[in-house]
DNA sequence: TCCCGTCGCAACACACAGTA
DNA sequence: TACTGTGTGTTGCGACGGGA
């Protein structure tokens, strides 16, 4: 059993009781009652009110309880804003999770941290509706191709507006910035490229699904461009 | 005196980096 | 790739102290 799992053990078994002993948890949890004594420590020392008495044992605080979600308060502004960057630059179906994952969030944490959620001071202005807008549908395509590993044929203008259509494997979808690209082997160029979303008109599936080949998948991607 | 919590110390296991 | 050394975390043993 790991130590994380038997401090949440621990826990479990002193809400249950009324008094327990370190050598009882000892027995059901199959360590010495050295192990007991220190998880015991650890845990009243991360918070958890936990009363030893010599000659009784332990017991919990009838206040306490776990409450269904623990995080800190940067874990709890690190989702709000991750949340709220999706919610601007994300595609449709995105938003709609990120409005279901806040609602679950909303209900599950305590009130306490359910306030310092809603509260959190850091945003993403939604400065880019109309980007969203257009490349939105087309996000949730490519997502979707990406996972079913589907050949898309790419009406794709470049930097320059050359227009060219490009038989590419989806692999990964990057937010630059201020623009999502579209990290791909292109079978054209025999090599991995970058497409900005916002330039590619259309995606069509071609009908052919790609071979999970060693060199071109998304690791090999990303490899490459982090060494160039 | 007994029961039980606390603490110091040593042994062990495991992960990781360095090297041949 | 395999081996070795090192650091870190975990565990158990035994001694000690407090409360009933």
């Amino acid at each position: 059993m790991r130590r994380a799992d038997r401090l949440f053990q621990i826990v479990q078994y002193l809400r249950g009781r009324r008094l327990t002993t370190a050598t009882q948890l000892a027995g059901w949890l199959s360590v010495s009652e050295r192990t007991i004594y220190r998880d015991v420590r650890d845990l009243s020392l991360t918070g958890v009110p936990i009363e030893g008495e010599a000659g009784v044992g332990y017991r919990l605080s009838p206040h306490f309880d776990l409450p269904p979600l623990m995080f800190t308060r940067e874990e709890i502004e690190a989702l709000a804003t991750g949340l709220r960057m999706l919610q601007a630059w994300g595609s449709p179906e995105l938003r709609r999770g990120v409005g279901s994952v806040w609602a679950k969030l909303a209900a599950a944490l305590p009130e306490r941290e359910r306030i310092a959620l809603e509260r959190t001071p850091l945003y993403a202005p939604d400065v880019a509706a109309s980007y969203a807008a257009r490349i939105g549908p087309l996000l949730d395509g490519l997502r979707r191709a990406i996972a079913a590993r589907d050949v898309l044929i790419l009406d794709y203008g470049d930097e320059r507006g050359q227009r060219s259509a490009r038989a590419v494997w989806p692999l990964g979808l990057f937010f630059w910035g201020d623009v999502w690209l579209l990290g791909a082997w292109c079978e054209l160029r025999q090599d991995f490229r970058n497409f900005r979303v916002d330039r590619i008109t259309t995606a069509t599936s071609s009908g052919a699904q790609f071979p999970d080949a060693a060199g071109r998948r998304l690791e090999d991607f990303v490899r490459s461009m982090q060494a160039s």
